[in-house]
DNA sequence: GTCTATAGTCAGATAGAC
DNA sequence: GTCTATCTGACTATAGAC
């Protein structure tokens, strides 16, 4: 089914860049050379369509996430894995979906900061489906290691980590935009260390300021 | 002029649940209880609607981001001002915003998390325009506070920290649904400090790394 | 499986009466 | 300023020939 594929990589990409409502099928067929019934006839509406789109990379996406997280808990033993590591095995996977797909895996990830969104009902489910035993595991994982962590926050600094990535895999290219010109694009890897080691501060963020008084922290006002 | 007001209204609370390609003039005139011609009368075309609703909301929030600035280093002096202030009042201001209408006020969070995603050209060009000078008040400030971190880092630290508020903002009340009910709905006063807390983390995060050798970071993988 | 043709709906925009 | 009526085009989806 070759034209099967073409469809799924057009719209991919079509979707990354104009969002969901802002993509037509005549759009995806015209870049998939094919024609406009194709759709309709391989996947049966448009929404359904987009959820093989993101069925194909989401759950390669999530297995990477659970065996580096496997593999990081068996190398650390008894003990916790570092923060820094489970954070890295939460946000790098997501930068190695289509990688070997060439330049096509450049628009996936735009694609998920759309879905964040676009609430589109299959979609929500398929999250629902697709990212319980992750995000338990992951949150699991993370009360090991900050033991004082009331496991709200843990809920939370994850949302807050997931939103930084998600805004920037949605800014990709367009980031010197965004900044008046003083970020530029930088490669993956660049970018995950970047995150994690922001997101870090955030987790560990509490013992800090308890363990170091004299730092520049305003304490004046706290809700 | 009641009908533009209304127009404005009735755009800002359907573009924030739908998206701005996901919402027709028709649905927009419809629940301002106004006429579809309305309006192209008022403003011209949707785009315009829209550079519209946005320009009455962000510009008093860069006011007042700057203003909060202003008194924090009025109150520092000579000194550097704590990271966190500076911090919220890049934050704070968002959530005050619209406060005054209402249940009005809920709306435009969300639309910010919109034009995040959908590529406006006007839309853009107004952000550059409203935008330039609230961003670089602020890196200085960060950089006074922090002397230690490149300024490079700073910009992309503060990117993350929006790209966090973005998504907050965004998810709004469907925060339940997106971290399978482990996240609940919070007062605003409370979602602005712990963003301001994780985010206050994240830039402190060399300075916590560099001075606590044995805190629980995996170093074995720097890029 | 792939195509043409078209049904049926909805979009943004505008002309012109009042 | 507000309305009705309508233009023009695009959309999803489907029916049916090949």
């Amino acid at each position: 089914m070759d034209t099967r594929d073409q469809l799924l990589d057009a719209a991919e990409q079509l979707f990354a860049e104009r969002g969901y409502a802002g993509t037509s099928l005549r759009a995806i067929t015209h870049l998939a050379q094919a024609n406009l019934a194709a759709v309709n006839y391989h996947f049966g509406s448009k929404e359904n369509l987009l959820c093989s789109v993101v069925r194909r990379r989401v759950v390669p996406i999530n297995q990477r996430r659970l065996e580096q997280l496997d593999a990081a808990e068996a190398a650390a033993g008894p003990a916790p894995v570092p923060v820094n590591r489970i954070l890295r095995a939460l946000i790098e996977p997501v930068f190695e979906a289509g990688n070997g797909d060439g330049a096509l895996g450049i628009y996936f990830p735009r694609l998920i900061g759309w879905l964040y969104s676009e609430s589109i009902t299959q979609i929500e489910e398929l999250y629902e489906a697709e990212f319980s035993e992750v995000f338990s595991r992951f949150v699991d994982a993370l009360a090991k290691s900050l033991p004082k962590h009331p496991r709200s926050d843990l809920y939370w600094f994850i949302q807050f980590t997931l939103g930084m990535l998600v805004t920037v895999l949605m800014t990709g290219d367009r980031i010197g935009l965004c900044t008046t010109g003083h970020c530029t694009q930088e490669p993956p890897e660049m970018l995950v260390h970047r995150l994690v080691g922001f997101a870090e501060g955030g987790f560990l963020g509490r013992d800090r300021a308890n363990t170091a008084p004299g730092s520049r922290t305003d304490t004046t006002r706290k809700i």
